[in-house]
DNA sequence: CAAGCTAGGCGTACGATGTACACCTGTCAA
DNA sequence: TTGACAGGTGTACATCGTACGCCTAGCTTG
């Protein structure tokens, strides 16, 4: 008789531990035993709520969506800002999901937030399609991009720095890669200054090429 | 005997053979056994020329920053438009090491490629330190996030799309999603074009920031 | 209330993976 | 000639995802 003590299983809450596992052990530790054992079940009666990893992945990351604050109110560029920033926070607390947020089967909460980014574009900040295409693939690729450096650079950059002085090896031979090293490791590093610096100078540039007017493939600069 | 026929094993052949293997099968189909097999050599063979896989992928990655074109001559935002092209490119021909480029220890020319990237930014354009850093990371962050895109989405965004139509579902509940999938699957999407809007974004970005200077933390717009 | 269906647990088993460890054998230096 | 050693071999193990079948509590239905 399987102790009745215990509530029984559903898929949210699978899900759920499957989330606290991955953040807290990283993404090499969510196994299928693992997350079992934390459930205090045995392994096969996940497949019970989850067809397999995939799909048990597929689900997380739409948690993590879900966690995503949509654009919403203000003008377009200060909702822009602020739903870039959600989705560096939340790929920041769940690094397991940076370079997974588009792999698989998009979940509602996937499909939600993108709509709701591209009506921020579309029509709030009155983009002509093309150009809402371009924006968007840019600053998704900004903030996925500067998430999964914040992710593999792992924080401290400074001892990282330090430590790595003497892999370099010849100091003479990368000269600027010395500096970078040394200077850093005196002064530190802010990843989210850093991310804000990028962030501006994209928006800035969204905000500077011509919206409402040239319907296809605005470029900023480069005459060619 | 171990048949003297063939040649013998050596570390630059084991990480080539890796690469290729990783370039014709995809990430998972790197196994120590499969590329055991390809070499013609039972898999522990290769732990004398690796020591682990985690070292393999150190070596491969290193191959990869071998292959990205050096910034060098012409003026410094040619010089990085080059090398951004020339990375998103490798990338493109080893998806694998997409998200893995940073990981590990560095090997040689991925140490080189850094110097040399740095050297273009604070020699050739005169950014002072912080800008440099600045800089730097928001190209590298827009590059690799964008070849994470490229690899997620897989290339044929058309079909994806029109497959996709069903998947949303209620139609109405999602209106802009369904606009860039109707429209993408009719007009197409070239990743290249979305590349280079961009960079050149960025680097007109770049370009606007007061260089020579302001010593420290400039910002694009956004006085606060 | 009896019967039986079913959702949701359990146990066992299999193939794939990375790699530790011991062994074996040409090749070459002393 | 001999002995070290670089480099290939074979066996073995822990860990992973998961296929397949069983078992039972509790609800549905006559």
């Amino acid at each position: 008789m399987p102790d009745t003590g215990r509530e029984r299983l559903n898929r949210a809450k699978v899900l759920r531990a499957a989330v606290e596992l991955a953040d807290e052990g990283g993404f090499e530790a969510l196994t299928m035993r693992g997350l079992a054992a934390r459930l205090g079940v045995v392994p096969m009666a996940l497949y019970k709520h989850v067809a397999d990893k995939r799909e048990l992945l597929d689900g997380m990351v739409d948690l993590v969506f879900a966690e995503v604050e949509l654009p919403d109110g203000d003008d377009w560029r200060t909702a822009l800002r602020t739903r870039a920033s959600s989705l560096r926070q939340a790929l920041l607390a769940h690094p397991w999901a940076v370079g997974r947020m588009e792999t698989g089967t998009p979940g509602p909460a996937n499909l939600r937030h993108h709509n709701a980014v591209l009506q921020c574009l579309r029509r709030d900040a009155g983009f002509p399609f093309r150009m809402a295409v371009h924006a968007y693939n840019l600053m998704d690729a900004y903030v996925y991009g500067f998430a999964l450096q914040e992710k593999t650079l792992a924080g401290d950059i400074p001892a990282e720095a330090a430590r790595r002085r003497e892999t370099v090896g010849d100091v003479t031979k990368y000269p600027y890669l010395v500096e970078v090293v040394t200077e850093l490791a005196k002064t530190g590093f802010a990843f989210a200054d850093e991310f804000e610096f990028g962030l501006d100078l994209i928006l800035d540039g969204l905000g500077r090429v011509p919206s409402g007017r040239t319907p296809d493939d605005v470029r900023p600069g480069r005459a060619r």
